[in-house]
DNA sequence: ACAGTATTTATCCAACGGGTTAATTTCTCT
DNA sequence: AGAGAAATTAACCCGTTGGATAAATACTGT
């Protein structure tokens, strides 16, 4: 409630016209990650956001512009934060590892990440399409990706030059499909797999599986082990 | 429209109840996986069925019990064709590469069965931890996948004995966040990942990714490499 | 042929939900 | 102080949508 000055004369403070409408993106964001764009309700948004349902669009305009908003935000936020990770000296298994380790916290730190890229793809990526500013957002990680692995290859870390495109979208797949299918996935497997040991076991297995296929050497080399609680753990159903 | 005989008495034909059911349950499972629960609309699947909206609630029950049913019987489906494919004869790398290979070509072949996952987990599996039927209804690849690897541990061809269930969630993961987020990945990247050549390129990639990292050979060794097309494609934005 | 049941159709409706209109309040500038 | 602009509120509008009611039609067994 109570806000820091921000326009010049800070002196008088019923109103907050910025700070209104990050509530509202910020209300938006986790609306349409809970409930994606068609479940998504407007006065919920406005509710959450202790606003009017007139205040949106005032603001933002209509329901999809406000999606859209919101998702050009999500992109733009992952993108700065990828920005400011520079791996470039790291050797290059380090670099990797820590690139995966970077999504992972990341995705889990970020759930409506997820859900929004759900969401966007069940529409064909329509709305991306339109966004002129989400394009022009490249993400540095693929280029990174490329010296990277050609870096490792002439130092002979590597022993094969991959696809960096492949390469990003299978780390971002291991990490993904597993933080955005947990739900139904512990439910099939029986066993939770978000609780701390899963987690860690997932970002260990993460690591040598990627380092193990790059560099030839064995996936137990990388990271810590498997704990050898969930090494040969019960099959389905709890 | 014309229908095979089905019932005993195979002799005058405006009504076919069993049919009908079919054609709505058909109908809805693509609704479903176009628009998402929320987004979906009865109205839509009645007509798509060439039914009348009462008749979804006289066959299958209100929305939610439609969607339950499609998503239940989406799981069937894909366990039943699992079950057919045994791979307990080939040898550890065949069995791993068969695996991704029918695991890719399924969701190829059965989109909606993304977006159904999908939808399911944007309700945090609500409707699947309500269904004995999905929770019976085990993948028999998770002890498949632990015999394979204990086998090919066991005859030197893998390096470590991989928990399987990280190992089958990794092989999902790989063609499932690829092909499900197919949308948005492409207006990133600026390429078409569901043209043929992307397609190829990608199951190599992942076969080679995974029996890579299990045998410590390298990824290049495993199926066809790479076309020279799409080795060193130019970044981010045609 | 006829009673009884299963299936299908034709309408209706109340709640919801996105969006709008118009009035009110608060700030800014002079 | 007061006019004009910016921000906010309250109330309403109206098409949509899930679901219900009731009547009609086709099939079954006898």
């Amino acid at each position: 409630m109570a806000k820091a000055g921000k326009t010049k004369r800070a002196v008088t403070w019923q109103r907050d016209p910025e700070g209104m409408r990050l509530r509202i993106l910020e209300a938006a964001k986790k609306e349409f990650a809970n409930y994606g764009l068609a479940g998504a309700r407007v006065d919920r948004i406005a509710a959450a956001a202790g606003a009017n349902k007139r205040m949106l669009y005032y603001h933002v305009g209509n329901k999809e512009d406000l999606y859209l908003e919101v998702l050009e935000g999500a992109y733009e936020k992952i993108r700065t934060e990828e920005r400011e990770l520079d791996l470039e000296h790291l050797e290059p298994c380090d670099a990797i590892a820590r690139l995966i380790e970077f999504t992972w916290h990341y995705f889990i730190r970020n759930p409506e990440f997820l859900a929004l890229l759900n969401t966007e793809n069940l529409f064909r990526a329509k709305h991306l399409k339109r966004s002129t500013k989400v394009k022009s957002m490249h993400s540095p990680f693929v280029e990174l990706i490329r010296t990277v692995v050609d870096r490792g290859v002439a130092r002979g870390d590597f022993q094969v030059a991959m696809d960096p495109v492949q390469l990003y979208i299978s780390i971002a797949s291991l990490s993904f499909f597993y933080l955005s299918n947990s739900a139904t996935l512990s439910v099939i497997f029986g066993r939770d797999l978000l609780k701390k040991d899963a987690r860690d076991a997932r970002l260990s297995h993460m690591i040598g599986l990627v380092l193990a296929s790059l560099t030839g050497r064995s996936a137990a080399e990388f990271g810590q082990p498997t704990p050898a609680s969930l090494r040969n753990p019960s099959p389905q159903l709890a």
